[in-house]
DNA sequence: CAAATTGGTAAGTTATGGCTTACCGTAAGT
DNA sequence: ACTTACGGTAAGCCATAACTTACCAATTTG
């Protein structure tokens, strides 16, 4: 629920995008993320709490480091959102199909 | 492609998110959205155009009035781009769990 | 053609959010 | 224990974006 709304507004930022599909390929630690776009660590570390806090990543302890990783409950809850969408616009759709058939 | 990222963008806000989502139930002019919304007229205008950007929404006239309704091919383009992460990331866990297996 | 309704755009204000540097805690390595 | 590596948090800065009022164009109606 708040995880949805979350969601949008976690991939709204082109930087978040970046590091949350870099971390799709492969889980990486803060370092190696921060490493790979043109942005502070600190920068990186924010972004991640955001994407956290949307459900979209998650993270293991390795030391003192924290490999993140993508968490698949967040794209769930988004893709849930947006189906509930398509389906009651697809049935509006076919409605308006049939409708006009019967108009003939 | 572009449609993607902007429609992350479109609805992050709440705002938008609600008029989104009352397109959703019916189509409706930009006065009847404002109606139901703490927001002014112009401000709902202004949303419509970020919506429209994202293709999530279109609009007919119908004289002076323009009726606002929801569009698939924005829905779809951000359907598609939450599938590629869903798809892989099931893959690499199905992966991951035949690993599993074979170590034992 | 004048009046009224509808809605997009401009200009200006304020809040939000993304970035930086500085700082602190924690775990490993020597 | 000291040093190094890693990463989260705080404070402050600046750009963006969400809102307002004011204005204008276009269509319908009397």
């Amino acid at each position: 629920m708040t995880h949805q709304s979350a969601g949008f507004a976690a991939l709204a930022d082109p930087t978040r995008r970046a590091v949350f599909e870099r971390l799709a390929r492969r889980p990486l630690s803060v370092q190696q993320i921060a490493d790979g776009l043109p942005v502070s660590r600190p920068a990186v570390s924010q972004h991640l709490k955001v994407l956290a806090a949307a459900g979209l990543v998650a993270h293991d302890r390795d030391g003192t480091r924290r490999v993140y990783r993508v968490d698949l409950r967040g794209i769930a809850a988004m893709r849930g959102y947006l189906d509930k969408f398509w389906d009651h616009a697809l049935a509006a759709f076919k409605t308006a199909a049939e409708q006009e058939e019967t108009d003939d």
